[in-house]
DNA sequence: CCCCGGTCGTGAACGCAGGTAATGAGGTAG
DNA sequence: CTACCTCATTACCTGCGTTCACGACCGGGG
């Protein structure tokens, strides 16, 4: 009715984007509520995620990650290298470059951190079906591509 | 089974959970994202969507329903009415209580920001099989028992 | 009747995370 | 060598959350 061939996929495409985008935020924010016992914030424990994924690299180069701006990135770093998790070396180089590497210390809270957030999904998880299960490891695929378009 | 009996199952669940947990920030991240055209902040709409959803009501009952402390809630309802969006009246019987009620601008911008949201993600979803909605079909539903958990 | 504990909404002061604008150090093309 | 560009940083503003404190109002006992 609306434009070419086939409403009916459009408006059940609607209700499933509404219930979708309510679903995700709750389960986000339940998840998120799960960390706070470690200290970390949110955008704190994200650059450690990162630096153990992709290896030592520049404050600008996390900031175009996290799609914030730099001067963001340089205060969460400076406060990630007080708590002693990272460190900021110079460029071997560049000069005007800093790099930023990951401590033991770094590397040991963000397996702590993960662990605990996973700790409590999982145990929910464990009350699922088999079936169940498969649908969400088919979700979080979908999901993923979802966000990178 | 889900105790002490089959550790591959428990190892399973935590993978899934890492993915589940990166796939779903990511995809809650990017349909905020969606939102800044009609200057409305997240807290301000999901105001709105509540007082929509449940009727009027006081902003204690609001802030509980969000999770946050009255005064945050004081702070967002007096935007709103500035941007006359709802309403503050006094309670019939008890003079402490404000009641908050959704204007026709309110409803109409609820409308619009939802409206707006769902696009894009339906967009989103029109590109996948049928097989694939279903399966985020099935997962919204999970995703909703393990939220209110 | 008046007082008294409890509840509700709010004001003030603070913390944290994001943004923009401007600055300075360092590289690079001409 | 000069001019332009990039990178990180600094200073300041905004939005949203918190806690603490206070005034307004309801209810029940003296």
């Amino acid at each position: 009715m609306t434009t070419t061939s086939d409403a009916p996929a459009v408006a059940a495409d609607l209700a499933l984007a509404a219930e979708l985008r309510v679903s995700l935020g709750r389960a986000t924010r339940r998840i998120k509520g799960e960390r706070g016992d470690a200290g970390l914030s949110d955008p704190q424990f994200n650059v450690l995620a990162i630096l153990l994924r992709e290896g030592p690299m520049s404050p600008g180069a996390l900031a175009d990650l996290e799609r914030i701006q730099p001067p963001s990135m340089t205060r969460t770093v400076n406060c990630l290298v007080e708590r002693g998790l990272v460190r900021k070396d110079e460029h071997p180089t560049d000069g005007r470059q800093v790099v930023v590497t990951l401590t033991e210390a770094g590397e040991a809270e963000v397996a702590e951190t993960r662990r605990r957030r996973d700790a409590w999904l999982s145990a929910r998880l464990a009350g699922l079906t088999a079936d169940e299960r498969t649908t969400l490891v088919q979700a979080a695929e979908l999901l993923r591509r979802i966000a990178a378009s």
